[in-house]
DNA sequence: AGAATTACCTGAGCGC
DNA sequence: TGCGCTCAGGTAATTC
């Protein structure tokens, strides 16, 4: 559930109240995540400055001295900072305690999210290096994401949600996007012209840079789910009226994901 | 190679 | 009240 602008949002979010703060231990509760914890995490941390933190796609690197801890927040991963200790609640995976008496906590109910640990580049980690541009730089572009999608006859919502055509874009900013760009999303790719991937470019980057600049637009805590209510023009809205020409709004599968558009302003 | 499908996991919501 | 079912979806692995 946590989209490029969440993540991004959680590392702005994070980085003043961390950075430079050393750790003082690591308690992990579970080492079954989509991909296990790795364990010598409590021994490696303690001690280590945090020196920054950065994103890659929907990826979180927090750079040490001599590595990078390296989290993916999965589905239903948040990352709660505590001003002091205080007791596991169920899903409570990981505490990160800080020197200054923080506690940064790794809850993740259905465990789809990753914790890493990199002792050199995180960006050649097989996890990472595969991941395309990132769609708020010049690197995501029209010139790049026309030609990879010539002769693709995937869905051009599919593929503007594989992570190597471009990062962090999911379900949600897809659907947002393509209705934007006013291009149907089942649409194979590689019938989408350059005047469509023009726009498109222009789309995905709005719909992301908007909602970073919004604080996200929904945020995944311990209150659960919270959307800003009038965030989205088409997700989660299939049936009723679209907000410029009043057309009933379609929903459809693709990819087994849930897509909604309005067949009237989506070619 | 690319497309399609499945697995991973748990909570919420729903029909009965 | 509770059982069983479906859905939610990021990503990797698997199959065709």
């Amino acid at each position: 559930m946590p989209e490029l602008p969440e993540v991004e949002v959680t590392k702005l979010r994070l980085a003043p109240q961390l950075t430079g703060k050393q750790i003082t231990s690591v308690i992990l509760r579970t080492a079954k995540l989509r991909l296990p914890i790795p364990p010598e995490l409590a021994d490696i941390l303690p001690g280590l400055q945090l020196q920054k933190i950065e994103r890659r796609g929907k990826y979180l690197l927090f750079g040490f001295d001599s590595g990078w801890l390296v989290i993916h927040l999965g589905m239903t991963g948040y990352l709660q900072l505590l001003s002091t200790v205080t007791p596991p609640g169920k899903h409570d995976y990981a505490d990160f305690v800080f020197a200054d008496g923080q506690l940064l906590r790794f809850h993740d109910p259905r465990k789809f999210g990753t914790i890493l640990w990199c002792s050199d580049d995180p960006l050649r980690h097989p996890l990472l290096a595969g991941i395309g541009p990132e769609p708020l730089t010049d690197a995501f572009n029209v010139d790049a994401l026309f030609r990879a999608s010539r002769k693709r006859k995937v869905a051009i919502k599919q593929f503007i949600m594989d992570s190597s055509v471009v990062a962090g874009v999911g379900n949600i900013y897809a659907n947002e996007a393509l209705f934007r760009a006013h291009i149907r999303p089942d649409r194979a790719a590689g019938t989408v012209t350059l005047p469509e991937c023009t726009t498109l470019v222009a789309t995905v980057r709005a719909v992301l840079a908007e909602s970073v600049a919004a604080g996200s637009s929904y945020q995944h805590d311990e209150q659960g789910v919270v959307y800003h209510p009038l965030a989205f023009a088409v997700y989660g809205k299939g049936g009723t009226p679209c907000t410029t020409c009043g057309t009933s709004l379609e929903e459809i599968r693709l990819g087994n994901r849930s897509t909604v558009f309005c067949p009237s302003c989506q070619v």
